[in-house]
RNA sequence: GGGCCCGUAGCUCAGCAAGGAUUAGAGCGGCGGCCUCCUAAGCCGUAGGUCGCGGGUUCAAGUCCCGCCGGGCCCGCCA
């Protein structure tokens, strides 16, 4: 029987069992895990292939051909198989379609294709971006990779929870703290950009302070926003003793629980996370928790997990740092590259982020409880995570819960984005302006009205996602403001044009015969459906999220052409019928990618 | 100095995890075609590449190994 969930991954397992089991017999080994298939290069030579046919030449000291035609002699049927073809050192299958199609129509029609394959607690924690300013297009990234890995995940069977790390205990969130607690305007417009210029404001007027010359041309763009506000700032700061020592003493006061500054900080911080989550539901992304560092100090889980580490802590100046050595002794592997010492607090008796990460590890492994924690955060912070997983080993927590999914930031043409400096493209603004383009597009058009905001989710979406996330993106408008070919429009409209024949036709057939999709393009599009669950488990093992996109713009790109092609409506009886089962498929195996991907399905655009 | 990552058409990227049947594929941009026919946000054709360089392993290397070169990140009592 084949697996309804992944057809052509369980006619591969019997195949790769079934030949290593008749070579085995010859006396050759080779293990089933050896025998991969690939694609051929022509179809007449079969679908697919494995070139063991070399291997074999050498031990059975015959010519590839000949060792394989032996080899096929002594193998037995296996369902979906149609027969076997020896061409050089390939052996080659030709699959029985009708049968394939029928199983991943069927699969896909009932939603049951690449579902359910695993089962498990999971937890993705990502965004996570400090509430000091808007989330920029480098968050962006974050949250639409760390979202879909979430999204796949769920598909395939996990029981998933997505966190959100709200880093309130840091100097950064401290600088807003300074900033607010010496002005006293409300907040005007969004509120997370009108932080994000206090944010800035403070920092620049404290490198001006300080004598950095940079500081001055800096400011004067950040004033063009709000002058009045970031004069008033700038003029209390140049006034004080020493604002960068006001900084740690708020940091200080927060992390023991002042009311006073508690209450400052904390709601200036829940105010941005405020905006945070309207940005975030515009492009589909919705956490389950949002776990604040604070609480994590208030309520002495730190501290605990602390003491935790202790007979591995030394200290310096009253730092505690994480002595590597001391872990390597204790068996711990630790890697060779990491610094021997990993600070988790600082001389005044604050803690680092480091330590709150470790404590959060702790939280989500043991509190929460999930069997395993992908951690979406930038690349750069690499070797940070690997001294967290030391963390977790000495814990007594097997450190391989912990995945990293390390991705590059985005860069713009000009130059990189900082925070400090005011300098960045936000993720509203790029919205906002992909809007406008797909609005002009639609308009006249007999479509739904939400159509733009879909179309902008949609490229928005492939945009920050369609890239390897080890690969640095170059934003540019034109990647995302893209609606052509290699978008998320393009699959958007994609998806439109099987649902228009549907609606066309206005029925689903109940019978339909699967041999009747013999064109060399209905086969190529049962076969990229069939490949579903293998891009599903892939996406996973590989962290590559990106994976999902690029194969819906394949199979997008494969039906615009059976479109183009093949008339669906105006043909003949039965086979209308199973070309219309076919578009139906087709539309909803698309449609649990786009699904997966966060890029809106729509009946018309 | 040490560690990690990247280097494929003018530009942006697939392919590298599991080496194979290519004459290395897309998109954008260029040039030329296709709407009395299921939405032209589409389709077709065409031009464009010493897969950074040099060695090695192999019957076979864009893919594996070594060494270089170019770019990025990290080696904070920042996050």
């Amino acid at each position: 029987m084949l697996d309804k969930r992944d057809p052509l991954s369980s006619i591969e397992l019997a195949l790769s069992e079934e030949i290593s089991r008749v070579v085995n017999d010859i006396g050759i080994s080779l293990d089933k895990r050896e025998i991969k298939f690939d694609e051929t290069p022509d179809r007449s030579l079969g679908h697919m292939g494995t070139s063991i046919g070399f291997k074999l030449a050498k031990e059975m000291r015959r010519s590839p051909e000949a060792a394989l035609k032996e080899i096929i002699e002594r193998m037995n049927k296996i369902e979906g198989v149609e027969n076997f073809i020896a061409k050089g050192g390939y052996l080659n299958v030709k699959l029985d379609v009708p049968l394939i199609s029928r199983e991943v129509i069927e699969a896909a029609t009932k939603g049951h294709l690449g579902r359910g394959l695993f089962s498990g607690n999971v937890m993705v924690e990502h965004t996570s971006a400090n509430p000091v300013h808007p989330l920029h297009i480098g968050s962006g990234r974050n949250s639409v990779i760390g979202d879909t890995l979430a999204r796949i995940l769920s598909f395939i069977g996990y029981n998933v929870r997505r966190h959100y790390l709200v880093n309130d205990c840091g100097l950064q969130s401290a600088y807003i703290a300074l900033g607010k607690s010496i002005i006293n305007d409300k907040p005007k417009g969004k509120v997370d950009h009108w932080y994000g210029l206090i944010y800035a404001a403070v920092n620049q007027a404290i490198e001006l302070k300080k004598g950095n010359k940079e500081a001055e041309e800096n400011l004067r763009r950040i004033r063009e926003r709000d002058p009045e506000l970031v004069d008033s700032i700038v003029s209390r700061i140049m006034n004080m003793e020493d604002p960068e020592k006001e900084v740690y003493e708020i940091l200080r006061r927060y992390q023991k629980g002042e009311r006073e500054i508690k209450s400052l900080l904390r709601s200036s911080a829940e105010e941005v996370i405020g905006g945070f989550m309207q940005t975030l539901r515009r492009i589909g992304v919705e956490h389950d928790e949002y776990d604040w560092e604070s609480d994590m100090v208030w309520s002495g889980l730190v501290e605990k997990v602390a003491l935790m580490l202790k007979p591995y802590v030394s200290v310096d100046d009253g730092a505690m740092y994480l002595d590597m050595n001391k872990a390597r002794e204790k068996g711990v592997k630790v890697p060779e590259n990491l610094p021997d010492r990993f600070y988790l607090s600082r001389s005044d008796g604050t803690w680092l982020y480091t330590m709150t990460d470790i404590a959060y590890s702790y939280k989500k492994l043991v509190e929460i409880g999930v069997d395993r924690c992908y951690n979406v955060i930038g690349a750069e912070q690499t070797m940070e995570q690997q001294q967290v997983k030391v963390g977790v080993a000495l814990l007594g927590l097997d450190p391989d819960r912990i995945v990293h999914l390390g991705y590059e930031l985005v860069s713009l043409a000009e130059g990189e984005m900082s925070g400090r400096r005011g300098i960045y493209i936000t993720v509203d603004e790029v919205l906002d302006e992909t809007a406008k383009r797909a609005s002009k597009l639609v308009a006249g058009r007999d479509v739904g009205e939400d159509v733009s905001e879909k179309v902008t989710v949609g490229a928005f979406r492939y945009a920050m996602l369609s890239i390897d996330p080890k690969k640095k993106l170059q934003f540019s408008w034109n990647r995302v403001l893209n609606l052509e070919e290699n978008s998320g429009p393009f699959i958007q409209y994609s998806y439109t044009r099987a649902a228009s024949i549907l609606r066309k036709a206005g029925y689903i057939p109940e019978e339909y015969d699967t041999s009747l999709l013999s064109s060399r393009l209905e086969e190529d599009l049962v076969l990229l459906m069939a490949r579903i669950p293998k891009v599903l488990r892939d996406s996973v093992n590989l962290l590559r999220p990106d994976l999902i996109v690029q194969h819906a713009n394949e199979m997008a790109k494969k039906f615009n052409k059976f479109y183009e092609e093949i008339p669906v409506i105006s043909s003949e009886k039965n086979i209308r019928d199973a070309r219309l089962k076919l578009v139906e498929a087709f539309k909803e195996s698309l449609g649990s990618l786009m699904d997966i991907a966060g890029i809106p399905r729509m009946e018309r655009m």
